[in-house]
RNA sequence: GCGGGCAUGGUGGAAUUGGCAGACACGCCAGACUUAGGAUCUGGUGCCGCAAGGCGUGGGGGUUCAAGUCCCUCUGCCCGCACCA
């Protein structure tokens, strides 16, 4: 922390440090240890014993969105599936609402509005009871496709679904108890990987299509997941291709209950029918397009007790417990004699302790600190035992810009006048790697905070702005691993001399030492030339591969306007700067003014940033090629400190040190940005194209205010365009005004 | 498989609404100044061509007076989701 304070300071930036924190302080996750509690008694914070997503290495519990290509997102390795009694966020009670709300976020980009509706994953269908032939007992499927029910031909149940086990019977009990037992062994990211094949058991039971009444076979099948809709599907074979390939396989039947134009027929079909069509062998619903029949047969489902119309989400609740050291202490004490108990808020913050003994064999080591495991139970004060998980980090991160900006220092969580004032955040900045986590918890930690009464706010971003990544090439020693950048030296190891490997160019990241470290650019150029670089290099949205080429030439542009500056001081000592010019001053001025407009509109809401500073090195030419500066001094002045002005977000301290030899006193970084007169970008004549069949055959100058009948003669007098059309017959002329004209001829 | 994005000179990038493609910079070339320059200033620099001119925004097709921009299609790369019933 210090050394990134001190990198972010020495670069210039305009941070409140007098609200800093972190966020693993106690003053910091003592509010957050509350909001819990409170979440607690709403059932908002629940705990229950379920299959979570296991890391070996860091033993620990990821998130569903922890685990990519089914490893470890810290450390990489395989994870697995273990049985555990968790802390979980409701955060399923907020689907709706998140999902609602999407649709009025209109300042963030629109990709990342399309991955958190994916995520949140809405799907409308209905829920249906297949009865269990020879018994009351029932199976709940939910389908989006209940316009296919009539042509249900078998049951397919998830390997860990409750009645697996229970409707397998005779010679195929042993058969189900094998399949399920193999399924098991196989973690998440195998079941879910590409060429998994599609397999199952006949489980020896049949259930009844309740509006056919065909006996359905029931399967148990390794592609049903448990943890999606009820964990059993109903398997309508002609129009679900997974199904079809399953009914191939086993050979069971299909039957096809919605027509296309062409006709299918069962016996030689080759894949599902997914589309549209009308409906066959479905009773009365026979003859309907199939998107009319899906709500028919919802509401007939309905009227007959068989079903009901039901959302899903993909969504799950937010696991937050979290076996790691590095965490803020969930505040709960288990007692035998009273079960869960809750810390009061009185003994607010459990603190992380520091003196424990790290094994490096994972696992949290608070779990073997006796002081802080043994604790006197707060309700009836028999021995008990602290819970020794910690939350996942993610918690700290939906909510720190509100403490930021709202705190209520030692008296609450948040000061709910500063909310109103401060919240929501104008303007939010991130990585796109955000996009499913840390930007969907921290809306609904907002929300949560909203529902606890702390403050009232729907939303926390207005704007936000996704960062392209920033890659570079890794570079590794035979003998020494990766390196930095800083410890290849002619493409040698500083340490061993041995030869570099150079790797592809990757994301930047702190394991594979491909970072850029400011600090070498600022003890060679400035922070300054620094700031610069990085902003003229391209526009933040964009992805970037790192290269330092033309670091130079921002340097050298800052030398640039540094000696256009004091060249001319003693020129421009006694003048103030002009607000009006005669002759060649007017085209400086309007040079001047198109830039503060130019500068001002790239950076308000576009933040391109690497176009405002073209722009301003434009009007840094147009100063070194003005050559009338003796005749208009004034114009010389406003257009120097105009520059330096501008220049004031980008390189603060040169521009301030500019400012200051200018003969002013006042400091730029707290004066007013500049406008632009509108009369000085006035122009009187322009300069427009001439086209002949829309190619550049010749410009012409004509008076701004010229009527299109003028600029058109104009434009037919040129004489290069006169020369493409001579042979020609003008058929047409499109003039655009202030723009181009173009010939059609022929 | 589904969803989203990207593709422009030797390089980073510009073109906000369909209207001069390549702004600005890096690099390169030339000239000036200089004992010298890896400093500075000026000019040049998409490709082909002596020129006139032609070609040119991943490929192909289309709409339009006019397409980097809109439509269709194909290819390549990147990101997200992925047996979601």
């Amino acid at each position: 922390i210090d050394n990134m304070r001190t990198q972010l300071k020495k670069m210039g930036l305009s941070y409140d440090w007098d609200r800093e924190f972190a966020t693993c302080d106690a003053d910091y996750y003592r509010w957050e240890q509350l909001v819990f509690l409170k979440m607690m008694e709403k059932g908002l914070a629940y705990k229950k014993s379920s299959s979570v997503n296991w890391c070996p290495d860091c033993q620990t519990v990821l998130a569903n969105e922890q685990v990519e290509d089914g490893c470890c997102w810290r450390c990489d390795n395989d994870v697995v599936q273990k049985e555990l009694e968790q802390w979980f966020f409701r955060i399923t009670d907020y689907a709706e609402e998140l999902l609602g709300w999407i649709d009025r976020l209109e300042g963030w980009p629109e990709s990342v509005l399309t991955m958190q509706r994916n995520w949140i994953g809405k799907s409308i269908g209905c829920e249906i009871d297949f009865r269990i032939d020879g018994s009351d007992v029932k199976i709940r499927v939910f389908t989006t496709r209940q316009d296919t029910l009539y042509g249900a031909t078998f049951m397919s149940l998830a390997p860990e679904h409750p009645m697996a086990r229970k409707l397998a019977v005779g010679e195929q009990k042993e058969a189900v108890e094998s399949f399920i037992a193999r399924v098991a062994r196989q973690d998440k990211a195998k079941r879910t990987s590409d060429d998994y094949e599609k397999e199952g058991v006949f489980t020896g039971s049949y259930c009844i299509n309740p509006v056919s009444g065909r006996r359905m076979p029931v399967y148990v099948a390794n592609f049903v997941l448990m943890d999606y809709g009820t964990g059993a599907v109903m398997a309508v074979p002609t129009h679900d291709q997974r199904d079809f390939e399953f009914a191939r396989k086993y050979d069971l039947p299909l039957v096809v209950v919605i027509q296309p134009p062409e006709a299918l027929d069962p016996a030689t079909m080759t894949e599902a029918w997914t589309g549209p069509g009308c409906m066959a062998n479905s009773d009365r619903f026979d003859g309907l397009d199939n998107e009319s029949a899906k709500e028919k047969i919802a509401d007939y489902l309905e009227a007959e007790g068989i079903g009901k119309k039901a959302v899903n989400f993909r969504l799950r609740d937010w696991g937050v417990s979290r076996q790691r050291y590095w965490g803020t202490p969930i505040p709960v004490i288990y007692c035998g004699a009273c079960g869960v108990v809750p810390v009061p808020e009185k003994d607010l913050p459990v603190v992380l302790p520091t003196d424990v003994s790290f094994t490096g064999e994972g696992g949290s080591p608070l779990a073997a600190l006796d002081s802080f495991v043994s604790v006197d139970c707060p309700k009836c004060g028999k021995a008990a035992r602290r819970e020794t998980d910690t939350f996942d980090t993610f918690v700290e991160s939906s909510w720190y810009f509100a403490r930021y900006a709202c705190a209520d220092y030692d008296r609450g969580v948040l000061d709910k006048a500063k909310a109103e004032y401060w919240m929501p955040v104008d303007q939010y900045i991130g990585g796109v790697e955000h996009a499913v986590m840390h930007l969907l918890y921290a809306r609904f930690f907002t929300k949560i905070l909203r529902d606890l009464g702390l403050m009232d706010v729907d939303e926390p971003f207005i704007n936000l702005l996704t960062q392209g990544m920033v890659c570079m090439e890794t570079k590794s020693c035979p003998e020494h691993g990766w390196l930095y950048p800083e410890e290849v030296v002619d493409g040698q190891c500083a340490k061993c001399s041995q030869k570099v490997a150079t790797g592809r160019n990757e994301k930047m990241s702190k394991s594979k030492k491909n970072v850029v470290d400011p600090d070498h650019l600022i003890a060679r150029y400035g922070a300054d030339t620094a700031r610069m670089f990085s902003l003229f290099a391209s526009p933040p949205e964009k992805d970037l591969e790192w290269n330092e080429q033309g670091v130079e030439g921002c340097y050298r542009f800052l030398n640039r306007v540094w000696r256009a500056v004091f060249d001319n001081l003693e020129l421009i000592r006694d003048v103030p700067p002009a607000t009006s010019a005669e002759g060649k001053g007017v085209e400086l001025r309007r040079v001047v003014h198109r830039t503060i407009r130019k500068v001002t509109e790239d950076i308000d809401g576009r933040f391109h940033f690497n176009t405002a500073i073209a722009a301003i090195m434009e009007l840094v030419n147009a100063i070194y090629l003005f050559d009338e500066k003796r005749e208009h001094p004034e114009v010389m002045r406003e257009a120097l400190e105009t520059v330096v002005t501008l220049l004031t977000p980008f390189v603060p301290h040169i521009a301030e040190e500019m400012w200051g030899e200018l003969g002013h006193a006042s400091r730029l970084s707290t004066g007013r940005w500049p406008s632009w007169d509108e009369a000085a970008l006035v122009e009187e004549n322009i300069l427009i194209v001439v086209q002949v069949n829309g190619k550049v055959r010749g410009k012409v100058t004509v008076a701004a205010d010229a009527t299109s009948e003028a600029v058109e003669k104009a434009a037919l007098e040129d004489p290069n365009v006169a020369r493409f059309i001579a042979d020609k017959t003008v058929r047409k002329v499109i003039v655009v005004p202030g723009r181009l004209v173009n010939v059609v001829a022929t």
